[in-house]
DNA sequence: AATACTCGGTTCCTTTTTGGAACCTGTCAA
DNA sequence: TTGACAGGTTCCAAAAAGGAACCGAGTATT
């Protein structure tokens, strides 16, 4: 399979790979959250190449992550800011946080915490059910072929009523 | 930077990305939740070559995601399941897929829905407050440099009191 | 009126990583 | 004895990333 290829594909972790799944989009996205906006701020607080940095900023403006906005006439001088689509990436980039807070931190914790405003806490994520409000486990789950695609997707235990992870 | 470096970085998501952060790797860990678990499986599953779905799989060993258990000896064959540590990334994998069926999506809507058992209905996930449950949101939150890095992680301005986002 | 500096890139070349196909190692079955 | 199967490894060509130099419009410095 091609990178192009991925977008291509009948499943949403793959399609949301095609834009953000390599090694500086997420950095650059995490810089984004911070409020990083600028070629140069991006360049220098991550020590990516030019290169690819103008490419990797190129394709999330293509993909409407990142729109370029003009801060500056003469020269024109332009910036890189969220979208709506881009600031939806919150919950993946906060969920890849929190874990790497929990099982990659060395005994001095989190090299930096979250704290929730509205709440006054340091807090991390949880990723509940839409409908009942309780915390996800992949134990809990099942999953469901769209109409035009059954039978296609999933490996060939799931249909003999298997559990996503046993 | 170099993508060993990744690891030693004072970030949670660059170290998370030193294990999880490239192409292939995030799709060998969707087919690992939907049960997947042995080499050929996967291959055939991704279309990856075998050389990089070795190495993949070795590292995701290394790093404590997978462990390599026996399923037959005489020929040993072996298979690849989730550790804990590897069950904890389901919710980033989960707010990914997230976004992807929001994001990419065409008009046939998301290509598997996500059925929690618990509550019997088609869900997402929702990323909400450790504390107060409430959903969370870039805009809602601040950051808190761990004591001995003070100063050293969080842009200029952010010491002079910016939301994460604006 | 040159000269240097800034920001946001592009170009060029070398090194690293990936894709793709072939080959290897035990073991069992025909 | 030949072939199949599972789980790899090896080899080479192609693609991507790293690194440094260069560019262009405009501004600031001497």
């Amino acid at each position: 399979m091609r990178w192009e290829e991925l977008e291509q594909q009948p499943c949403s972790l793959a399609r949301t790979l095609s834009v953000v799944g390599d090694r500086w989009t997420l950095l650059v996205l995490r810089e984004c959250f911070l409020g990083v906006r600028r070629f140069d701020e991006f360049e220098k607080r991550l020590g990516i190449t030019r290169h690819v940095l103008a490419e990797r900023l190129k394709k999330l403006v293509e993909a409407g992550v990142l729109s370029k906005q003009a801060y500056q006439q003469r020269p024109l001088r332009e910036e890189y800011r969220l979208t709506e689509k881009g600031h939806d990436l919150y919950p993946a980039v906060l969920a890849l946080v929190n874990w790497g807070d929990r099982h990659m931190s060395g005994a001095e914790g989190a090299p930096v915490r979250h704290v929730h405003k509205s709440c006054g806490h340091e807090v991390h994520g949880v990723l509940v059910c839409s409908d009942c409000g309780e915390p996800l486990l992949s134990r809990d789950m099942t999953l469901r072929e769209a109409p035009a695609l059954q039978g296609q997707l999933l490996p060939a235990h799931w249909h003999a009523q298997k559990t996503a992870d046993s």
